[in-house]
DNA sequence: GTAGGGTTAG
């Protein structure tokens, strides 16, 4: 844990930056988010919330966690006040450092505040214990706040629900998600295909992750580069080369063209089944195409 | 000038 009191070694105090306008875009990493924070904290009157959670939330992009949750405890003790701003961010600061419970207990502070559950305080909650594998307690949850519409849904609930369904292997329970989202205001998009194919190859499942990938025209979902490179990724690993070679060619034909995550794929796959030979002509043809490109 | 999500190889 990050100690606050080291602060005053961070300090880049000097008459001339106190008046300036505090200045987010010069951040680049921890250092530089302490000076701006000695900056701001010496300023009289102190700056507002805002400017405060601004700072924090540029501690987050760093992933910088458990630094952005010693200073949202030291603002407090300083004295500026704490918006449901402020209290999301600490929750999601909490919940990507493994520690979803310290996350959950301040919800009673947050209730008592008279602030409503929301998306983004949800979200985080929910991403938290399917990271820290408690599965049944994020579903739990999650069929609580629909059942109980304790926040409004959007898209981000239900991305981190089907990640967390899949990455737990259950890709059935996924499906039925997309098919919920199909019904309501949230739509199904290509990334959540994309995760639901990808997890039903990695459980063997390839007629039912082929089955989605040819809905999704039917759907007026388009497929990117990501769709075709999961299913030649899952078809690759079991030997289906007859199906990698036509949706090679077909990825081409819809001008999605192979990257060089699908080309390492395939050849990561011939050489596993001692297709080196083969390999090595698809590795040419990737060489070709880089010195086309030089 | 504020908060929240996700996919592929090695």
């Amino acid at each position: 844990m990050f100690d606050c009191r080291c602060l005053s070694t961070n300090l880049v105090s000097n008459g001339t930056m106190k008046s300036r306008r505090i200045e987010f875009g010069d951040i680049n990493g921890v250092d530089d988010a302490l000076s701006i924070y000695g900056l701001m904290i010496e300023r009289k009157p102190l700056p507002n919330t805002r400017l405060f959670n601004n700072l924090l939330s540029r501690l987050v992009k760093l992933k910088q966690y458990t630094v952005a949750i010693s200073l949202f405890r030291d603002i407090s003790i300083l004295g500026v006040s704490i918006d449901n701003y402020a209290m999301n961010i600490a929750i999601n600061c909490y919940c990507n450092s493994h520690r979803v419970d310290f996350g959950f207990s301040m919800l009673a502070a947050f209730f008592k505040r008279g602030y409503m559950l929301d998306a983004a305080t949800v979200s985080p909650l929910l991403k938290g214990l399917f990271q820290e594998n408690r599965i049944a307690e994020a579903q739990n949850l999650f069929r609580k706040i629909v059942r109980e519409e304790l926040c409004e849904m959007n898209n981000i609930i239900f991305g981190v629900v089907v990640d967390g369904l899949c990455k737990a292997g259950n890709t059935a329970m996924a499906i039925q998600l997309l098919r919920v989202m199909e019904k309501g205001s949230c739509r199904p998009d290509t990334h959540k295909y994309n995760m639901i194919i990808d997890g039903l190859c990695k459980d063997k499942l390839l007629d039912s992750a082929m089955k989605l990938f040819d809905e999704m025209p039917h759907k007026g979902i388009d497929r990117d580069v990501f769709t075709y490179n999961v299913l030649i990724n899952g078809l690759s690993t079991f030997g289906q080369w007859k199906e990698v070679k036509a949706l090679w060619k077909e990825m081409i034909d819809c001008k999605i063209y192979p990257n060089v995550i699908t080309f390492t794929t395939v050849i990561d796959a011939l050489c596993k089944e001692g297709l080196v030979d083969k390999a090595h002509d698809l590795l040419n043809i990737m060489i070709q195409k880089i010195m086309f490109l030089l």
